[in-house]
DNA sequence: GACCAATTCC
């Protein structure tokens, strides 16, 4: 403050009567306190300059006025202004509204309707706006009365602002009565009620308000698509996609975006390639955000390889995409090379977030790094100030549990501040499958049947147990359970793409039109296996019945009939790729390894968990898993 | 003198 009252004789400098403009220009950056003001003003009176010849920044000086207490005075200086006084207003209630202080914002709305200053369409779009950024709905039905009081009812803009405020402060009921009552809208409009539609949990209903809407921009093709992808229709974001390319539209930065999500989670990576180019060719290759989901893409396609080249060649990185290509790392077992990237990260000083700390903890888990995961664990908090998430006391009940270390898991979770959840005891009750322990396991299921009755995995997993201890009674028992309940068994299915079309395969599936090569297939590839040593491990058939019957079903699982299909169809050198949406069955898996040494071949699998690369007989997965 | 809708890592 004293600086600028000092500046201040820049005015009456002896050598400077009239202040150069730039000199001005950096005096007026320094006002920032009424009291400061109240200088320049009273200085300005007494040299008789007016007010508006000032060149400061209009948010400037409407900032620094508004910040006074004494609001007639600020009233006062506006009045002598060139423009109407609610143009000052409007430039201030701007500023917070899109700053850190939109509550204040609305703070001021109501001053101003105090002192009878009378707001126009843009004071109302400004505290609109403000009270968006506090999910603030009272506050925003008063302004909508207002509006409505005001006569802003024909203004469009202002009528979409409101729909936008209900729906997304969870009022979708009246965003919807607010939409059939309007007397026009426009693309916008009907943007807004798709993209709140999905947020809602409401994908149908956006998909019908998309498709009765009049015209359609990019952004309600990417509002539609990006909405089938969050709520987890990954094949219909992509379909629709295909649509849009052929209405002729061009997909812009947000649309890659979505798309890229849905190949993502379909693991398609043709598609994903094909949409990286185009993307390069629009000149989106700077874009972070596109950026940081071709790494994602990558990662979940099976292209570690292809992710690092990325993630490399990034100008500009954010704590997203060091997150993402250590979550790479860690779902392909390399945790050396998901730690040194965090080192590096922390080196550059970036700083971690709890997203980061998931890939770390998941990267030790993966490869049973016990201390190393303690230690990340430790240091979050401490040097970090994240406050562990329920997913971050998941990471470590894993770490622990598929470690054997089953009492520490235990104690850990009885230590938890926050109540475990599903994620947390079902890695409890996954370690005690692995580490055949019956007991803790059943104290485990106790749990999971209270939060989580409905999941079939952890029926599933707790019939393994039995099973394999040949206690088919309690094996009995858990079906039975299974069946009272209603629960189902998740279908496993696996997924293969070839010559870009995907083929899906569900266990003992004969719908395929080349059903018969492709167990043709298997038969020669099993009995190349048993010379190997290959022995069906046919304690994890959960039924009892006999030995043969057993194999049967274990050579019928989907993952293999996908394989069979990929070695018919795959040419020499080019891996195999191949999606499972549970995790790969213990025998499968040491199918598959054997496999990769007798063809020859590099073979690429996605479970629910991480990725399996098996390669010359092993896989990358160390069996630790 | 200015107002409206969307995106990434778990």
């Amino acid at each position: 403050m004293l600086c600028s009252v000092s500046t201040l004789h820049l005015f009456s400098h002896p050598n400077s009567n009239s202040p150069t403009s730039q000199n001005l220009h950096n005096l007026l950056h320094s006002f920032n306190t009424p009291f400061e003001l109240k200088q320049l003003h009273a200085h300005l009176i007494k040299t008789n300059t007016p007010l508006s010849t000032l060149p400061l920044p209009l948010t400037k000086l409407a900032l620094v006025t508004a910040l006074t207490p004494d609001f007639p005075y600020a009233q006062c200086v506006f009045k002598h202004l060139d423009k109407p006084e609610i143009v000052f207003w409007n430039s201030c209630l701007k500023a917070w509204a899109e700053g850190q202080s939109p509550f204040d914002a609305i703070l001021l709305f109501y001053q101003l309707r105090e002192f009878d200053i009378v707001p126009d369409d843009f004071t109302c779009s400004f505290v609109l706006k403000a009270c968006a950024a506090l999910s603030d709905v009272l506050n925003g039905r008063i302004v909508h009365g207002y509006v409505e009081k005001l006569g802003f009812r024909s203004n469009l803009f202002l009528q979409n602002m409101i729909v936008h405020l209900y729906a997304s402060c969870g009022a979708m009921g009246d965003a919807r009565l607010l939409f059939d009552k309007m007397s026009q809208r426009d693309v916008v409009t009907w943007n807004i009620m798709i993209s709140q539609s999905v947020k809602s949990g409401d994908v149908e209903g956006a998909f019908e308000l998309f498709s009765l809407m009049p015209e359609r921009n990019v952004r309600s093709w990417t509002a539609m698509i990006a909405g089938y992808v969050q709520c987890g229709k990954p094949k219909e974001a992509i379909h629709l996609f295909m649509e849009m390319e052929e209405a002729g539209l061009r997909p812009n930065e947000v649309t890659v975006v979505a798309v890229l999500s849905a190949c993502a989670d379909l693991g398609t990576l043709d598609l994903g390639r094909r949409v990286h180019e185009y993307s390069n060719c629009s000149g989106f290759r700077g874009n972070v955000r596109v950026s940081n989901t071709l790494i994602d893409m990558y990662v979940k396609c099976g292209c570690l390889k292809d992710a690092c080249t990325v993630f490399d060649e990034m100008e500009e990185r954010t704590i997203v995409s060091w997150s993402a290509m250590i979550a790479g790392h860690a779902i392909y077992g390399q945790a050396e090379e998901a730690l040194s990237l965090f080192s590096k990260m922390v080196q550059i000083g970036m700083k971690p977030n709890d997203v980061t700390f998931i890939g770390l903890l998941h990267a030790c888990s993966h490869m049973g790094m016990i201390d190393k995961g303690r230690e990340f664990f430790n240091s979050m908090t401490r040097d970090y100030g994240i406050i562990p998430r329920i997913e971050h006391y998941g990471c470590m009940v894993d770490l622990f549990s598929r470690a054997g270390l089953l009492q520490e898991a235990y104690v850990f979770i009885m230590n938890m501040p926050i109540k475990p959840n599903g994620v947390v005891w079902g890695a409890l009750l996954g370690g005690c499958r692995v580490h055949r322990n019956i007991e803790l396991a059943e104290e485990a299921i106790q749990h999971l049947l209270e939060l989580d009755p409905l999941n079939d995995g952890y029926y599933v997993v707790l019939s393994n147990i039995y099973a394999e201890a040949e206690r088919w009674e309690d094996t009995a028992k858990v079906r039975r359970l299974m069946r009272d309940r209603g629960v189902k068994k998740t279908p496993g299915w696996s997924s293969i793409t070839v010559d870009g079309m995907l083929h899906e395969f569900a266990a003992g599936d004969e719908s395929h039109p080349q059903a018969e090569e492709i167990f043709q297939m298997w038969g020669k590839l099993l009995q190349k296996l048993k010379i190997k040593g290959y022995v069906p491990k046919t304690s994890i058939v959960l039924l009892d019945v006999e030995e043969n019957e057993k194999e049967k079903f274990l050579y019928r699982h989907s993952e293999k009939l996908a394989l069979a299909f990929g070695l018919m169809k795959t040419p020499p050198g080019m891996p195999i790729r191949i999606m499972k949406n549970l995790r790969v069955c213990e025998d499968c898996h040491a199918a598959m390894k054997l496999i990769s040494g007798i063809v020859n071949k590099e073979i690429i699998v996605r479970d629910r968990n991480r990725f399996h690369c098996f390669k010359d007989g092993s896989c990358t997965c160390n069996d630790y898993w």
